[in-house]
Formats: structure tokens, C-alpha cells, sequence
DNA sequence: TACTCTTGCTACCAATAAAGTAGCAAACTT
DNA sequence: AAGTTTGCTACTTTATTGGTAGCAAGAGTA
């Protein structure tokens, strides 16, 4: 594969932007999420997404596959190592986000 | 601030959801990447992000103001508290970013 | 004071992305 | 062979983003 110089226009051929570009699209980071917890099919995916259009989703699989981050078996849809990886990183971004909560409820 | 229940339909009130909601949009992780570095006046912000229009920046930094990511000061526009910890959680992922692109590249 | 320049922003319309629904073809089951 | 499940495409509607122009308020300058 070929890595992206350019994602939709914004960039400097630099790999965050990329990662920016990409998991800036409406439930990228959602797919990301629920694939990290276990393989799903595609109708599963939908389920677990708030039942996202197949349009896009077949979307997102398709430009997660592209990057490698997400691939097909028989068995359906899962993270490759690089995109388990990136879910470690989600995974302390859900622990943020607990923290986070609290502190902005406790205030004002 | 009451913290939002609910994002763009998608949500089940957790504070994950919440957060991929809104970097889920086109140019918020851009955006908080570009403010970590240092604060930033609309304009220079603008720039920063290819000429975003500035419809769109002033939408995102409204939502990230309301959810204190990010403040306004007379000196510019910069991230809180909560905002830094944040950031860095995305310059862990510019790290991994990096390394993933050598795997990538250097494979098939 | 009046005149510029900067800054943050809104209005408006065009373009692109996502949502929603229906349904089909291939693989798998029974 | 008939029914089910699965992955997906087609098509239309709605939402989000892009692009340009320009204004009002404030700061700096003559």
C-alpha cells in the first residue's frame, strides 16, 4: 500500500494529518471503538453504530481498509495490528474522557 | 457547563461518545493540534488550518468553548486545562502516527 | 478627532458528505 | 430447492462544509 500524501485537501504530507483527516469523518472513531471490543459483520457494525447508513459505513470500511487499519476475514470485520495499536490509544482517550467528565460536572 | 448527554444522536450518554462526536467533525482535531503549540488569533488560527472557512472555525471553536476545551482570552484563542490533557494524548498518537507510516511504507 | 488597519465574526449561496430506505446478488442453511 | 443471512449498491433527501463578501467593534496613528 501506499501511504496517503494528502487527505481531503488539508495537509503536509505528514502522517498525523492523515490520521486527522481520516478519523475526523463522522463515525470513524465509532467503527475504531467498536471493533476494538471484538470482530463484528457488517449488519453487527451497523447495530452497534446507531445503525449508520450502509452507505457510509461501507464507506468508512472501505478507506479503513485502504490504510490498513481494519481488515475483512470470513469471520467479518477486525482491527490489524496497526489498528489495534491506534484502539490503545482510544482506550486512554476513554479514560480521559471519564476524568474529564467529572471535573467539568464538579465545577461552576 | 452541563455536559452535553447526548452528541449528534449517536450516544449513550458516555463521555467517549461524546468526545468521538465532536472530533468526529471535519477540523476539530486539527484545530485543538494547531492551538497546542501555541494560542492563536482567529485569523492566524485560519491560516494555520488551509484557509478553513471561517463559517466552519468559528462553529468548531463554539463547540469546543462549550465543552471547555478551549477558552478565549484577549490574547487569542488557546486550550484549558482539560484541552492540554487532551492534546496530549495527541501527540502520543503524532508518535504512533510517525511509526505507522515507516510499517506501512516499508511493507507489501 | 478622524482615518486607517486589524480582528472576530455573520450572511449568503454552492458544493460535498451523510442519512434513510429499498432491494439485489451471492453465500450459507435446512 | 427454498429460505435466510450477509454485504453491499442505487437512489433520494437532508445535513454539513466550503467560499466569498463584507460589516461592526476596537486598537493604533496622524
Amino acid at each position: 500500500m501506499k501511504f496517503p500524501d494528502k487527505a481531503r485537501g488539508s495537509n503536509t504530507g505528514r502522517p498525523i494529518m492523515v490520521v486527522f483527516d481520516l478519523l475526523g469523518k463522522k463515525w470513524s472513531l465509532r467503527i475504531l471503538w467498536e471493533l476494538h471490543k471484538e470482530r463484528l459483520n457488517f449488519r453487527d457494525l451497523q447495530s452497534r453504530c446507531d445503525q449508520l447508513s450502509p452507505t457510509v459505513l461501507n464507506k468508512r470500511l472501505k478507506e479503513l481498509r485502504e490504510i490498513e487499519l481494519v481488515e475483512h476475514h470470513s469471520h467479518g470485520y477486525g482491527l490489524t495490528k496497526s489498528g489495534q495499536e491506534l484502539s490503545e490509544h482510544l482506550i486512554q482517550l476513554d479514560r480521559w474522557a471519564n476524568n474529564w467528565k467529572k471535573d467539568v460536572n464538579s465545577e461552576s
